[in-house]
DNA sequence: TAAATTAGATAGTAATACTATCATTTGATA
DNA sequence: TATCAAATGATAGTATTACTATCTAATTTA
């Protein structure tokens, strides 16, 4: 059985949809590529389109700029995690063995899982760890999210607020609990691997220690 | 009694010492507020240059960049912050009342308070919250790490690590929850403020919901 | 076959992120 | 008070970035 997940995108995202265009995927794919290799801020349109063999002015029909393609980015991430965690959560009743497998999906290591084939979601993880919140810290993030371009976030905290209120429906924080998982999940990697002192995992580059804690920092929060 | 703070900087963070200078007190002066008028994405040393009288060349002559000079008003925050907690917590023995007034301290809005003429704490606290982060998420934190950029940060991690373990010392991931603590200190009043879904504070903007909310993670994670 | 969509090629502009040079002011020192 | 060095200001210039506009060629679709 072959697969092709299509994942659908807010259209005030983009300009022109870029997964109906052999260009517009490639636009995805590439800029995956470069964004993980040179960073957010080295990354310009105008490598882009060289990489790709076309021009700058291609890329702009579109993205409208490059800041809206991170964010397009990270809202594709995250609407694919929120897919992902369903799916692994589903037919699972207790609510604490879908903690446990969520924070698992949520800090561990991506393999690329080819439901997209111009997608690399394993170097997506990546790129969202490192440059996923400058999506929204910025000055426009109101406007942003007036236009409802964070809801892939907001959907998947929503999730996991819904699964620590089945564990403690009496839990006073759930959203705010939700979000500092998520965001925990990536922060604790990155730290791991480029300012170990600021946890305790040392050089150990080890995801699954960061599992641990984050796991150890939930469940003391929701015991009831 | 009229007392002049003076935070001794790492000498990599500039070119030439701003503090040392009517230009460089300047720069940092208004870069504060510049950056937290426009952002750090349209904050340009041309625009800082025009609004305190100088020229862009002037501006170089201190700092690098515009990237460096976010760094160093993180440091310089940072050991602002970690001076400012580690007077208000002279004396007291109790590890839990520490811990509370460190949480308030962080999250709680800050007061200029008058210890430096030219750098007004409560805007920078403003700054640290929407750009802070951008000080470190980029492709070059292990330079800057071993240029020990970060060492104020990591200071105040270290700091609050230690008042974990005094309260339980068999806890086993202290580094990690006191950048936990730190980070999201700042990122709940941010979403509480921006994205007031990813919380459960709803539009209160009251940031003592945020305190309650981390001494709830705190004290339940680091029971005994 | 005509019409529409998509892409490529080229050009151009304003702003950004710098670097270099030289003259002037200021302030410290002898 | 003369002198020297440090700090600043003024000006100019470059490469790159972040776009916008226009025109043509290729491809698809009706």
């Amino acid at each position: 059985m072959e697969l092709q997940l299509q994942i659908k995108m807010n259209e005030k995202l983009f300009v022109r949809n870029p997964e109906q265009t052999e260009l517009g995927r490639k636009i995805i794919q590439f800029s995956i590529q470069l964004i993980y290799e040179n960073g957010f801020e080295a990354f310009t349109f105008k490598k882009l389109a060289e990489v790709i063999g076309s021009t700058e002015a291609g890329i702009y029909r579109y993205f409208e700029n490059k800041h809206r393609l991170l964010i397009y980015l990270t809202a594709w991430y995250w609407s694919w995690l929120e897919f992902r965690v369903t799916f692994h959560l589903n037919n699972i009743s207790d609510p604490s063995i879908k903690l446990k497998k969520l924070i698992q999906l949520l800090a561990a290591n991506v393999i690329d899982d080819d439901s997209t084939i111009y997608v690399n979601e394993s170097i997506l993880h990546q790129i969202i760890i490192a440059e996923g919140s400058k999506a929204y810290l910025t000055k426009h993030v109101s406007d942003d999210n007036k236009d409802r371009l964070f809801k892939p976030y907001k959907d998947l905290c929503s999730l996991i607020a819904g699964i620590i209120l089945e564990y403690n429906p009496h839990y006073t924080h759930p959203r705010s609990l939700a979000s500092t998982i998520i965001e925990m999940a990536h922060l604790q990697v990155f730290f791991m691997n480029h300012l170990p002192s600021l946890t305790d995992f040392g050089e150990s580059r080890d995801e699954q220690l960061v599992v641990e804690y984050l796991e150890d920092l939930v469940f003391c929060s929701i015991r009831k």
